[in-house]
Formats: structure tokens, C-alpha cells, sequence
DNA sequence: TAAATAGTGTCTTTGAGACACTATTTC
DNA sequence: GAAATAGTGTCTCAAAGACACTATTTA
């Protein structure tokens, strides 16, 4: 351990530290920790057209200059210090037109956040961090990615340091283990950087989160229906479920999502009864839970 | 997204990248990202006594002298790149004199890394990430928090920063949410920096990989009895369960554990039949999963 | 011999999924 | 009217948990 070792830029905002701390700035010895470039990249996640899609940039300055990445980018420290679920909302908003006012709330702060604006209300949670030696070709870069799931939102537009910013469907980008894997490869977009393990991983993550929590409902509007909550399941497990049961099973998770009373105006638009309306519920964890149908293989 | 700026030590191990990679090294500016001190910390779980153990740290410096703390320090980037998990080990093995010989083993270079040593095979697994301004009263500084889950290991020794170094039972911490919660508060040893949160968030990560992975095994000797497993469960989840339906339902998940065909040389030290031995199995998922009991209120 | 424990049998309840069916809406 | 969809009923099977019971070992 040596956390033990030199003292710069004390911080007042530090309430909770023994005294004595003037001892220890005259031993500071700046070689004694390594400056490393710091970064937030984000997965966002979105529902379009009943497909999954990951919001990405076109990069407009090497490395990888063209190339499609992750929104991301450093984390500031020395003008400002910012919190990293901060950053992420930063980037987010910065690399597109997508304005996401409203804070982060977190409980765990490497947890989830939710980020309850008026215009989106945009759930944020840490996803992992990267750093290996070599990941970014420039210099020692350790990013700190982090995964969003909003509801349907505008087109972006691109930020300053990219030349676009799109929502791409990630069943085209030919990912290992994606929802729509397995069509020509030759289409892929390779994605710059190591963000399509990255991407990978958050695609892993909000699958097996829509196992267990009620995430499913920050990719609808505030009032939803069932079908259209089951219609997420289905974009993002790339699996069909059954209507009948899914509904009855829905209704049966106490806090999943409660009656508004009302029902759509219109119903399908090829048929059938108006669908009843439903708000998020109260709850944080599904009990029993969702399972993804079909995953005895991938157990070993 | 800003990590087109700039190039310092293009990292010839990164074979996967555009050409045109002399052109922005001219352009590169320093300013342009802020060095913050990365660290990592380790949460570093085995049982003892039939009680869940932490490992921690007296600091001999400040900030926090005499305090206790998580195991970790700096990562190495200029003398030596080293990759997140392998400063975790590294921390590991310095601040204590337990050796973690054999590499990590990583697919997801976020996800778990298990060390398969020849004396101690430890998984690894990566926390979170901690990088609120203001938690270390000095400057910036962001870490990397690792779960290791180990069999019982010997006491450890002093490294070269601390005073001591100890197997501590997390139930004597008082934490807010751990297992042994509700003992007198006075007690309580105050932990350095936000050392509490990032410990509390690694005590949730593993009882709930307990129930749907098989890395209780991490937590035995490599033939164990079902009882032997059955304890790491009841240690970790601080909840008695019922040693008939336990062993039923060990033996109804598929690849959970394998039979050695042996048993033990002698029975339970109060008496009872010889119990017999397993190794752990192939699964990497429990299905169907063990479920904590009794999590009916904690939902909400 | 008494007490403790390993391991199995069995019953009840809950939940997941398959399937059928009715009612409602759109084209 | 035809087709599609929302929502419910019902049946079957798997699994969790409560409880009982036998066999084996230690003190």
C-alpha cells in the first residue's frame, strides 16, 4: 500500500481525515504515484423500430480518426472537479444535442445513478473499468465506462470532437455475443479502441439486468403498456416471448409496474383491444424474477 | 468525446489501430487531459472460524495513520505498466506476505480474473470504481476496487507501509448493511477514506454471487464436503440454512460439484457419519439459481 | 449410550410455461 | 368480416421449503 506516500492539493471539502495532515505534504514525492489519463466512455442504450440501439460517434481526430466509437472522453480534474457519473452525463450531452439536465442520484457510488430529468429521465450505472497497457496507442489511458438506458430519444447531433453521432442498431455491428449477432460480418463496424469488448459487456449487463430489476421500464415513456414493456425484453434478449404468460407474470411481480386506471386511445395498429396504461412501480429488485428463457448452455 | 487529442508513448503492443499516427502527435497538448492518480483497493474475503474475514491494513503514513484500510496503492504506469488486476495481486501479495503466485486469468478484462496459483487460487474479480473529488484529502484520486474471493490462507504480515496487517471479521466492522450488522457501534473500527463503502459494496457482490454463481468453491479447499459449503454460505449470507435441503439442492445444480468418491477420514467433531468429498464442477452459472431467503423485504 | 450430523424420502406450495379461449379493435 | 391483439383461464411440470426419518460417527 503506499496511498500512504506524498500530499498535493490537499482538499478542504475532506471532513472525515485524521490530523496531522501537515506532517506529510513535506514528504510529497510526485514519482511516488504515475499520471494516468482518465477517461468516462458510455454505453447508451435505447429502444428504436422494436430493435435495440447503442448510441455511437464518428471519431473526426485520430487515433481511430473515422472510426465509430463509444461517446466518451476525459475526465476533468484540474479546471473543475467532477464526480465520474458527472463526466458520463457531460460526455453524453456533449457529444450530441441530447440534453440531459437533472443529477445523479446515486446510492452506491460505483452503483447505478439515475439521472430524473424533465425532458429524460435516463438511467446511468457503472459499468467496469478498462486500463489495460496498450488500449489506447497515444498513452496510458484507464476508462471508466459506464451504461445508460434511456427511452426513445431525438437523433443526436454530433459533438465537437466527433464528425457524427447516431443511433446504430447493435444487432449490425456483429459483436460476439450481441442480441443480433450472426449476420454478414462484412458489414461490421469495427469500433475503435477496445469499445466493442466494452459495448459487449453493457450489452451482457443490461440483459441480465432486465432479469432482476425493473430497468425494462427506463426505456419507455412514463406511461407504458404491457406489450410495449414486453416489446423491450424482446428487442433486448433478441428472444420472443409469450404475451399470455409474460403479461400475467408482469402483474404478479409486486412493485414491477402499477395501473394508471386509463388504456391507449387507439389500439394496434392492426388490430386488436386498447391496451391498458401502467406506471414504474416501486420496486428496485424483481421478485421472483424474469428469467431469459433457453440458457441451459451458456452455463458452462 | 475528447480522446482524439493528442499522442504521447504510442504503445507499439497495440497492433489494431488507423495509420496516419504520426500526424497528431504534433498536435498533441498535455492540458488537454488532467493526470489523476489511479489506485487500486482490494477487498480480499475468505472465512475463518466459520465467520466471513476481510483483510485490512494499518496505515503507518498519513492521510489516516493508525487508521485501518482496504489493501492497495498505485498503479504503475511509467516504471512499469502493469495491468489493473496485476496491481491488484501485486497489492495483495506486498502489503501481506501472502505470495499469489500464477497470472490472472481474464475474459472480460472488467469482468472476473481468477489467479489459479500452485499455494492459493484466488478469484478476482472486478468492484467497482471510486473516484468522488474529495475522497482522498490529498489530490485526485480515482481507484479501482477488486473483489478476491480465497480459502483460508495463513495470517498475513506487515508490508512495507503498514503497521499490520490482518484477517478481520467483517461482522466486528459494524457496517451499515453487513452481515453481522447490529452489534455495539462502539466497537466500530472507522475505516480509511471511503474504505467502508467500497467494502459494503464488495460484501453485496458476493453474497449475491453466491447465489447465482458456484464461487462459494473459491472460498474451500479444492475437495470440499457439502457441509464444508453449506458454512461458506452460511457465513457469507450470516443466514442458517437447512443442511438437508442444502445438500439436496447442491447436488440437483448441474456442474456445480463433481464427486471425488471419497469421503473424510472422520466425522464431525460432535459425531455423525464420515461426509463425502467433491471437487467444483464446470458450471460457470448456477441453474437454477440458490436464492437468499427471505429477501422478500428488501425489494423495495 | 446419548448426541450430533450426513444424507434421503415425501409432501405442499409456488411459479414457469404451454395452450386454449374470449373480447376488442383495425383494416 | 378477417385478422390481429389484449387479457384471462387452466393444466402440467419443476423446484423450493418444511418435515420426517435412517444411518453413521464421536464423546
Amino acid at each position: 500500500m503506499d496511498q500512504g506516500r506524498g500530499a498535493v492539493q490537499p482538499d478542504p471539502r475532506h471532513d472525515d481525515r485524521d490530523d496531522a495532515e501537515g506532517a506529510f505534504i513535506a514528504a510529497y514525492d510526485p514519482r511516488d504515484y504515475d499520471p494516468i489519463a482518465v477517461t468516462v466512455d458510455v454505453v447508451a442504450l435505447t429502444i428504436r423500430d422494436g430493435s435495440l440501439h447503442v448510441l455511437l460517434v464518428q471519431r473526426g481526430r485520430p487515433p481511430f480518426e473515422g472510426r465509430w466509437a463509444l461517446p466518451g472522453g476525459f475526465v476533468h480534474s484540474v479546471r473543475d472537479e467532477e464526480d465520474l457519473p458527472d463526466a458520463a452525463v457531460r460526455e453524453l450531452s456533449e457529444e450530441t444535442s441530447l440534453r440531459l439536465s437533472g443529477e445523479p442520484e446515486g446510492s452506491s457510488e460505483a452503483g447505478r445513478a439515475a439521472a430524473p430529468a424533465a425532458l429524460a429521465r435516463v438511467h446511468l450505472e457503472q459499468l467496469g473499468t478498462y486500463g489495460a497497457p496498450g488500449r489506447d496507442p497515444r498513452m496510458r489511458v484507464i476508462s471508466v465506462a459506464y451504461l445508460a438506458f434511456a427511452p426513445e430519444l431525438p437523433d443526436p447531433e454530433a459533438g465537437t470532437d466527433a464528425n457524427e453521432a447516431e443511433w446504430v442498431p447493435v444487432g449490425s455491428l456483429g459483436l460476439p455475443d450481441a442480441p443480433g449477432a450472426g449476420q454478414r460480418p462484412g458489414t461490421t463496424r469495427r469500433l475503435a479502441f477496445d469499445h466493442a469488448r466494452i459495448l459487449a459487456d453493457g450489452l451482457e449487463r443490461a440483459r441480465s439486468k432486465l432479469e432482476y430489476t425493473p430497468l425494462a421500464t427506463a426505456f419507455c415513456a412514463p406511461e407504458f403498456t404491457i406489450p410495449e414493456l414486453r416489446a423491450v425484453y424482446e428487442a433486448v434478449w433478441d428472444e420472443e416471448l409469450h404475451a399470455g404468460n409474460f403479461h400475467r407474470k408482469v402483474l404478479s411481480v409486486p412493485g414491477f409496474v402499477e395501473s394508471t386506471g386509463a388504456t391507449t386511445e387507439r389500439g394496434g395498429r392492426r388490430g386488436g383491444p386498447r391496451p391498458r396504461l401502467y406506471r414504474a412501480g416501486d420496486a428496485r429488485l424483481l421478485h421472483p424474477a424474469l428469467l431469459r428463457p433457453g440458457r441451459e448452455d451458456e452455463i458452462r
